[in-house]
DNA sequence: ACTTTTGTGCTAACAGCGTTAGGTAATAGA
DNA sequence: TCTATTACCTAACGCTGTTAGCACAAAAGT
């Protein structure tokens, strides 16, 4: 049995396999699910070695909520890049948006449903400003064109924002609603919202 | 000790002081810290006896999610009577929804936050076709009177609700913005949401 | 070569959870 | 008086997250 030292290396992987195969049993079994006994037992060691490698359980889970906005926010900017007019550039965001949310529905509930609890958000998610500015810099733009130069650039962004988020979650929520509907939905919306802009 | 037989007076008053007493510790410490053990040791009584009244722990939540459907619909009902031009009916429900999230944070966690498990939603709680139906009336009659008759009430309706929803939650999720702010953000979208349909 | 330290991983436990099986004691009806 | 019912409890099962403490092998120090 091997008490040889490991290498940073090693250390690294099974800290690697501890995440991987729980990012496995999410995906399956969904997070309520997630034991760190079942992970221990998953990858072959007991418990107490989890805890070698990562302080507490939320710890394993906070490593996810990272990656889910590291994720949101690079699919965000390949978004904002892909256009040049603001509105163009807004309405990429919110398909964007909405095809994370639909494509990585145990990030999306991760990041904005489960409390992500002590954590009071912007400190320990830097990632989240950079949402902010991408969202807010299109907005300005078309507020400075527009015929209400004094709208809140702020208060518009959390507009836009509410907008996507709460389609989103009723359309997590009430099963009735389809993908297809949602999506017209949520075009519509953010085509109003626009408008209501310039 | 008492094996006095219970009058339905009785055991109907365990049952109440049972839920009293969860809605207390609610309201005190979060749905997390709900639980059986202590409801029993709160209310004088060993754990089976909770188990007398309720089927299980869900079964108790269940219950506070009914009331919290009941008084949203109460709330958004006399809403609606308070006025009758359309426009107004929208904007008066938008006013009763964002009052009633607010005051209860705790009902409007259970009733949207908290998967209601099992319980694929309209079938359990009737109150949302109330709901739904409250909602769309005032916006069928703003599309006839207005000049995109084609529109679809429910997907209208839909929107109308995901913006609330929306706003509500962000606000609760992000302790940045304001209970002001927020309120303000809410009545613009509201406004813009009514002048598309007219 | 011998001891000591370090590192690795384990077993076993604590405290909490929801839930249930099974028992005790007292009253009500025969 | 004997039995059935009722009210209630203790104790357990199996599941959580978390931690104390031990065993043992390799490496380092002397």
């Amino acid at each position: 049995m091997p008490p040889l030292k490991h290498s940073i290396r090693e250390k690294e992987d099974i800290r690697t396999r501890i995440l991987d195969t729980a990012w496995q049993m999410v995906k399956d079994e969904g997070w309520e699910s997630l034991s760190i006994r079942k992970i221990a037992t998953a990858v072959n060691y007991s418990i107490p070695v989890i805890y070698d490698h990562f302080e507490n359980k939320e710890a394993i889970v906070f490593e996810f909520a990272k990656h889910g906005f590291q994720l949101l926010t690079k699919n965000i900017k390949k978004a904002v890049d892909k256009k040049t007019d603001p509105a163009e550039q807004l309405k990429s965001i919110a398909d964007a948006y909405w095809k994370f949310a639909s494509k990585h529905k145990e990030y999306y509930q991760l990041m904005y449903g489960m409390g992500m609890a002590g954590c009071e958000i912007e400190k320990c998610f830097p990632e989240r400003s950079a949402f902010r500015e991408m969202v807010m810099d299109p907005i300005k733009a078309l507020i400075a064109k527009g015929k209400n130069p004094n709208d809140n650039p702020f208060m518009k962004y959390f507009t836009f924002w509410s907008i996507l988020h709460g389609l989103i979650s009723i359309r997590n929520l009430d099963a009735k609603v389809s993908e297809h509907v949602n999506k017209i939905v949520m075009e519509d919306a953010i085509t109003g919202f626009i408008r209501n802009l310039e």
